[in-house]
DNA sequence: CGGGCGATTGAAAGACTTCAATGGGTGTGG
DNA sequence: CCACACCCATTGAAGTCTTTCAATCGCCCG
């Protein structure tokens, strides 16, 4: 403890796992953003899993608090990238709690595609999930069959196509946003 | 738009709304806390709803980001309002895609217990709900007749009983707690 | 007393999960 | 170089949970 990171490179999942094993993926963070940020107690409240090789700064949180005390800018840059990732959080409690199964992996496939573009994580034609079944099962609140069922009636309505394992072409960006509800 | 407000009295529901009417609130805001300051291209990001009679005092967004930056002090007191939110809105995610239609009420009632009687809202035993099922329904994920059917459970298990419409008597708290899972 | 609204209850349908089996790709050891 | 084991994804069938649709109840108010 004691030390927050900023990716430079990768994508880290945060998760909150429950005594009887259930997990939640309740972000994802890419290039730009900072994990580990958030503490209960003096503890992480959340946990933190790298999804690729990550490559991060480390910063000491008093020594940082102190230095965001002096540098007025930085508290500004702190205060939007806590803005940001509420209205994420947020999004993400619409989408579990409204969606179904279906509408869940159209709109996380629209939501990495455009968050892959944005921070230049990985291709995205192709689109490299960067993650299993397991993860985007985790992250969407459903099992790994429901996601991999929910991709087949994506794949038979011509929205997507699948290429190499972890791979994914979106082939129809307009439907695709429809069958995600959503509207970035 | 240009005005956020910090609620003095009352409780507010923070949601957003699918084009199909689907909703989802994704905060409840207490006295204390801040609502409408999330803001997407000028306009509010969400959607806020008084529960209750609603006193709150407004704020110019601008001349507030200006006497922020001012204030360092404020700017801390800004994050640290920011990470509990995001704190919040992470175990929301949580609730909402592991937990079974009875541990999301369970948790609901537990949360909205301490969260009342930390900010002196109303009364904790028996606990005023202060909302309708529908606005249970809306922020649990389910539906009104899922909501009722829970609450029929945990009376049937002794852990509630219901005293007049809109009140909940918490008869077992320590039960209450096993069936919501999420420990706070 | 009748009307209206929110909550509850029942029955049937639908969605997702669970359990189980199969398939495909990769890596290792013979 | 092939065989086999292993891991992950897919598919099928049955089961569970939640929703949907419909009816009823209780309460407040006119």
């Amino acid at each position: 403890m004691g030390a927050f990171f900023k990716i430079r490179k990768g994508i880290v999942a945060v998760s909150h796992t429950l005594d009887d094993g259930r997990r939640q993926i309740t972000a994802l963070r890419a290039p730009g953003d900072c994990v580990g940020y958030l503490e209960k107690d003096g503890a992480y409240a959340f946990e933190g899993e790298a999804l690729t090789d990550v490559e991060a700064c480390a910063f000491d949180r008093r020594r940082f608090d102190d230095f965001v005390a002096a540098q007025p800018g930085l508290a500004a840059a702190l205060v939007e990238a806590l803005s940001s990732a509420l209205k994420q959080s947020g999004m993400l409690s619409l989408v579990l709690g409204q969606l179904r199964s279906t509408e869940r992996v159209a709109h996380f496939l629209g939501e990495i595609s455009a968050l892959y573009a944005e921070r230049h994580v990985s291709s995205v034609r192709p689109l490299t999930l960067l993650m299993g079944r397991n993860e985007i099962a985790d992250y969407l609140g459903l099992t790994i069959e429901t996601v991999s069922r929910s991709i087949g009636k994506l794949k038979s309505r011509g929205i997507i196509a699948t290429v190499e394992s972890g791979e994914v072409v979106i082939l129809d960006y307009e439907r695709l946003r429809e069958a995600g509800k959503v509207t970035r």
